[in-house]
DNA sequence: CTAATACATCAAATATTTTTGATTTATAAA
DNA sequence: TTTATAAATCAAAAATATTTGATGTATTAG
């Protein structure tokens, strides 16, 4: 999904697709602690290694749970080498959650 | 899920399923103009049947939303005779997002 | 009472998401 | 070079969610 500028001017079915993703991309327990640890990280930033290693999950799955929220733009990936690390986009975020529930999952 | 009154007071597991099942009844492109129509409407209350109508969706089909977002307590269900009306749980929806948000699908 | 309407719920069919274990590409290190 | 690590991606399997058409239970109207 393109990055969303200015969401007014979005259609009605536009906003519809953009809440559904954003909504979707949220709504799984793993990836809400995908975003939750790297909030937590010390440069707010990690690779897939190192979420292996604190979410004891298998690579695969968590590529897997990253391609969602970077697909909705909640995540920003850089590349770093062999490494690709992940940051939150929190302009995205904050779009669409309470200052409340930011703190409660950042 | 019960009421939450102080999501301050839950566990870190039990905020992840908070967040996990109210993020999951929105993820629904069905659900959020449910949500709209709801709130668009004149007494900000609709029954099933006028839902059906103005959705041209099937009755089952919407009952089974209308489940989801009752489960979330998204939206508060009231007995009138034959017709069951829902309206918005506006203090549910304002906990977890935006106010930007809110104005966008209520 | 009988017929009609409102709506929940169920079971089966579909569709979508997630998980898993490879495989592949790229980089880095020995 | 060879070897090891990082991570995306793929295809198959498994798990969930959604849709559909019935069916059942209230309630209301005639």
């Amino acid at each position: 999904m393109k990055l969303i500028d200015n969401i007014n001017e979005l259609s009605e079915d536009m906003t519809l697709e953009f809440y559904e993703q954003m909504f979707s991309a949220l709504a799984d327990k793993t990836r809400l602690k995908i975003v939750n640890e790297i909030s937590k990280s010390l440069d707010k930033s990690l690779c897939v290694c190192d979420l292996e290693e604190v979410l004891d999950l298998k690579q695969s799955k968590i590529s897997y749970h990253l391609k969602k929220l970077a697909d909705a733009n909640i995540l920003i990936t850089e590349k770093h080498g062999t490494w690709n690390y992940y940051s939150i986009n929190e302009k995205q975020i904050q779009v669409v959650l309470s200052e409340d529930t930011c703190c409660r999952i950042l």
